[in-house]
DNA sequence: TCTGGGGTCCTAGGACCC
DNA sequence: TCTGGGGTCCTAGGACCC
């Protein structure tokens, strides 16, 4: 039986959901009105545009450039900061209403979801479906979405990606000619900047173009990423709505620094902030880490990145911080100016299956203490609270017994 | 004042074992 | 003394996504 698939695709998830926010505080503006976007913070170097209103698309301006890009090319543009709390409510409210219509959802990002209706539909067409959550979610959630209705998850996204905002597209096997094949090869799922130009030089350009190249010849140039690629230009995919939630298999933490570091040291105390970042979602998702990360980038954005497995799993702060610095000792020569640093924890486990083991002793008891202590501090006060010199207080307090 | 932060997946090469 | 090749594990690097 045919798959009945819809992509659900909030019309710029961060802006439009800022404007709901603001215009609940009592704000008299809707931006989503006028040229503006959700950005970083050039002072701290992050600057790039995360999201922008219609009216700041027209003035040519791309989601991923930078903010001063984006004010060379409109001066008047508004500038908000991003707000993931926030964002995180809108997007399970959406979810919630999504619920209504099929158990087999896949929440895909923040402002993507994947439905598969195969077996909900109860007689009715897909295509009403889909125009009723789309007025659903305009009415009740007062934002807009472009859904995708088609047999699979890759024709869905492509679907949704059409004519923007509020709309609903089909992409139906007998479609694809018409509505996809005359796109631009960039515009297929899973290719990027690195790959386009590769395919322009054997002549392919468009999505058609791809679709009816010599698939040995994709394979033999680019792999398995090459099949992939063919399979998608003729709309094959066979792939399921993953809508039981999946565990992490990793989880980092990354900062672009205010200003180049070339000292070990202060590279060193950023190291001690994302582990005990890392560290500590880790044991929010009650999960533990056998493969430690360090990556860093160089001015030039050149990026380095060395791993070790340890050979067991851990989630405790202290123990990570100690090999992620041996890991940038190895790396770094004392000196080079240093834009991020990031920090990775993979190969995960969930905490249950925890082997006991000789790296148990008395010392890592007292660090799992010091953790778990500063952990509730930190629920209890939220991140912000425990700061790093708070932290040693605290560690000191433990030591002396006092708390 | 060009270029964020959080992820997943794939590949290639070296070490090591049989 | 000289020698092949397959399998697995690990690390480094890179492509792509939102």
């Amino acid at each position: 039986m045919e798959k009945q698939i819809l992509h659900i695709d909030v019309n710029n998830a961060f802006l439009s959901w800022t404007a709901i926010e603001m215009l609940k505080n009592g704000s008299d503006i809707d931006i989503r009105d006028i040229p503006a976007i959700i950005g970083g913070d050039e002072t701290k170097r992050s600057g790039i545009v995360l999201a922008k209103s219609m009216k700041a698309k027209e003035c040519g301006i791309h989601t991923g450039e930078s903010i001063y890009h984006a004010k060379m090319k409109c001066s008047n543009i508004k500038i908000y900061p991003s707000n993931y709390k926030i964002y995180k409510n809108y997007s399970d409210s959406l979810y919630n209403l999504l619920t209504n219509y099929t158990d087999k959802i896949e929440r895909y990002s923040i402002d993507e979801c994947f439905l598969d209706m195969t077996k909900y539909l109860r007689g009715r067409k897909l295509i009403d479906v889909a125009y009723e959550i789309s007025k659903r979610v305009k009415e009740e959630l007062k934002f807009t979405v472009n859904i995708g209705v088609a047999n699979n998850k890759l024709l869905a996204k492509m679907a949704s990606d059409f004519q923007k905002p509020d709309r609903v597209h089909t992409l139906f096997k007998n479609e694809i000619p018409n509505k996809m094949w005359n796109l631009q090869v960039s515009e297929l799922f899973m290719l990027g900047r690195k790959t386009v130009p590769k395919l322009y030089n054997m002549g392919i350009k468009t999505i058609g173009d791809l679709a009816k190249a010599d698939k040995q010849l994709l394979i033999k140039k680019f792999g398995k990423h090459g099949l992939k690629m063919w399979e998608y230009a003729n709309g094959i995919d066979d792939s399921e709505v993953n809508y039981k939630e999946e565990k992490p298999k990793c989880i980092s933490n990354e900062v672009t620094l205010p200003v180049d570091i070339t000292t070990i040291e202060r590279l060193e105390e950023m190291i001690l902030a994302l582990s005990e970042q890392v560290t500590y979602r880790l044991r929010n998702h009650k999960m533990l880490g056998e493969v430690v990360a360090v990556q860093i980038r160089n001015k030039e954005f050149k990026d380095t990145i060395h791993q070790r497995k340890l050979g067991f799993a851990t989630d405790n702060t202290a123990q990570i911080y100690e090999i992620a610095k041996k890991l940038l000792r190895e790396m770094y020569k004392e000196g080079t100016p240093i834009r991020l640093i990031g920090l990775r924890i993979s190969g995960l486990i969930e905490k249950e299956q925890e082997q006991l083991s000789f790296f148990n002793t008395e010392k890592t008891e007292k660090q799992k203490k010091i953790d778990k202590t500063l952990d509730t501090i930190k629920h209890k006060y939220g991140y912000q609270s425990i700061t790093r010199a708070g932290e040693m207080k605290v560690k000191r307090m433990i030591k002396w017994n006092k708390l």
